[in-house]
DNA sequence: CCCCGGATAATCT
DNA sequence: GATTATCCGGGGT
């Protein structure tokens, strides 16, 4: 398509069957790229949750829920699991093996490329805050429901090796105050001191590149 | 702090 | 069929 696309290769499915947890950690620094014919948008994921299925309260397969909504959940893992909350559309990792419906929630990227189109379809101007958020990153990028279920191995929508972080910061997820305890585990993972994320909150955890990742 | 949009699904009557 | 809650974001008080 155009000269970004050159030398970006997405990941193999074998990097998606790592468990959702270490997931979760290693798609901080990747790339997420969305090619639509208004162009490409791509931006360094920088804030993910885990969401760990039939025993998390938190996630929308708790109990093994299954309906249309959650179906892909249930498939293999590295499939792209959208779905709307009021006006927005949030964007999921499928994670887990079949059967066991597990995800991480794209929360935050850093923008790379294709800035002037996120601008536009954001209608701000603003880099910091075209997505630090899992509904604003979305609509930067493209990402709607027509998504729902796609393979992440090949385009349009796709992720790619990045950056490795020096440091991962891991606090309480957001938005599940209604979870029981589930909405104390530290299943949010961000990049240390990265300015492009969602919220700042302190670190129940830090996990260093050198010992830990 | 509050309000509200408006898809999906569970829980009621 | 009605009501309620939700992995959110923008705007107002």
């Amino acid at each position: 398509m155009e000269e970004f696309d050159k030398g970006i290769v997405p990941l193999p499915e074998a990097f998606y069957e790592q468990p959702t947890l270490e997931l979760a950690k290693a798609l901080l620094g990747c790339i997420l790229v969305k090619e639509t014919n208004e162009g490409i948008a791509a931006g360094f994921i920088v804030e993910t949750e885990a969401y760990m299925g039939p025993s998390d309260r938190a996630a929308h397969s708790y109990n093994n829920r299954r309906t249309p909504r959650t179906e892909v959940m249930f498939q293999r893992s590295g499939l792209a699991y959208t779905y709307l909350m009021h006006t927005h559309c949030l964007f999921n990792v499928v994670s887990g093996s079949e059967e066991k419906p597990e995800a991480v929630l794209i929360r935050a990227l850093e923008p790379i490329y294709g800035i002037g189109l996120m601008i536009k379809r954001r209608g701000i101007e603003d880099q910091s805050k075209l997505t630090n958020g899992p509904g604003k990153l979305t609509k930067s990028l493209g990402i709607s429901m027509e998504d729902y279920g796609r393979p992440l191995t090949i385009p349009p929508l796709y992720v790619a090796q990045g950056f490795c972080p020096e440091s991962i910061s891991a606090g309480k997820r957001i938005g599940i105050e209604n979870s029981g305890d589930a909405k104390d585990y530290p299943w949010r993972f961000w990049v240390t001191n990265n300015k492009f994320v969602s919220r700042h909150q302190s670190a129940i955890h830090v996990f260093y590149n050198s010992t830990d990742i």
